[in-house]
DNA sequence: GTCTATAAAAAGATAGAC
DNA sequence: GTCTATCTTTTTATAGAC
């Protein structure tokens, strides 16, 4: 009837997973990350419940079998392919933040191209980017300490990279922040949720002109918060 | 296997719907109202596919051939509870507005009461915005007529009250404002998003305080943004 | 570990009586 | 219009061979 929160025992609290100390097969975790690739395409594609596991075999190039002899059930292999792609979606915005913020010439300028590159990845990481939405919807039925797990591996880590970001610039004399947290929830609404937010993830493009309008005009925004009164 | 945009023909395309050209009977819409109420709970409890009409059936106190005597199918009758849900609240909504901002006496403290009188919706309308979050999951899979639809009934609409609101403290001189729209975003991201986002739309609940905090702020970066340079 | 075949349950939609 | 009973398909999960 209801999923995740009905396992008769507690067994399956630790969220790490992935026992290091498998048997001596090489072939082994091969066959695991195309079910977990694939997963993560057709949960993405069909939310939760209308996904087969035959879908997702199919799409692996394996039998539904191997499936169930990798993960205990359905709701397993959802919660490991969610946390998954968080967590390798936020390694893909620190690269991002790296790429962009290590040395600033042009604040505004470098901005929105951070700023840019991070909602490109909703196109790169489609299947990440509507899985979120399939998490955000089973929110209620999702159990409690999972559902914290990926947001701790997720959108919460991403934003204290931004907040370190932007206290780094802070320090620099680049930006006048009083409190960090703050300041990166209003960079983060007013130039990805901006976009997220009316396009679904991206999963109803809005075409890049409109993007580019959002996006540059968020980054004016929030400079006009932050810029110090005297030029750095 | 795939649902909305498969029926077989195009009969269904207008979706204002509710002839009004039925027969003489008094009891039908009674039974009618039911079934689209309880509809509504459960695909807001369940989400679209994990719900069964039998479910909705037996919460409506009515048989399942009942429903499929008044609405075409399972798809149908999700679209016209969506798009009954989205009219309803955005009523609410324009209600709020007007409570709130129709006399201005101290414009933070009443953006502040109106913004959260908004917020305050989440939990007044708990099975819409629950089945916000199914439209959001479900949005590649529902036919774009629809979901434009439903958009323009709800979140638009709201946008668009929104900007006449702002037009016409504008115009007071109580505000600052260059584009409307843009102001309209900008409010709606920093005071009723910046709720909604970490809080599933209200799903998971964020705690008063939380709020209280998330939108006296919202308000006041909000004012920064638009406060005339002479107060008015 | 991996496969084919199958059990067991649930769900969408319809038949036909009143 | 409304109900009970039923058809048909799909789905999760498991048995048992290799």
């Amino acid at each position: 009837m209801s999923w995740m929160g009905t396992s008769k025992g507690n067994s399956a609290m630790t969220v790490t997973a992935q026992s290091a100390a498998g048997p001596a097969h090489r072939g082994m975790p091969e066959k695991r990350k195309a079910i977990v690739r694939a997963a993560r395409a057709v949960f993405g594609r069909e939310g939760y419940t209308r996904t087969s596991v035959d879908t997702i075999a199919a799409e692996a190039g394996v039998s539904k079998r191997t499936i169930y002899n990798h993960f205990a059930d359905k709701e397993q292999l959802f919660q490991e392919v969610a946390l998954a792609g968080a967590t390798e979606v936020t390694t893909a915005q620190v690269q991002i933040a790296d790429r962009h913020l290590y040395k600033i010439v042009d604040l505004e300028r470098d901005l929105v191209d951070f700023a840019l590159a991070r909602v490109a990845s909703l196109t790169v990481f489609a299947d990440h980017w509507a899985l979120v939405r399939t998490i955000e919807a089973e929110a209620t039925r999702i159990r409690p300490a999972v559902l914290e797990a990926w947001q701790e591996a997720g959108p919460r880590e991403t934003h204290r990279e931004l907040s370190r970001r932007l206290a780094q610039f802070a320090e620099q004399g680049l930006l006048e922040v009083a409190d960090y947290d703050q300041a990166a929830r209003h960079f983060n609404l007013l130039t990805f949720i901006s976009v997220t937010q009316p396009s679904f993830y991206g999963a109803i493009p809005l075409g890049q002109e409109r993007i580019d309008e959002l996006v540059a005009d968020g980054v004016r925004t929030f400079l006009r918060l932050y810029r110090p009164a005297v030029a750095g």
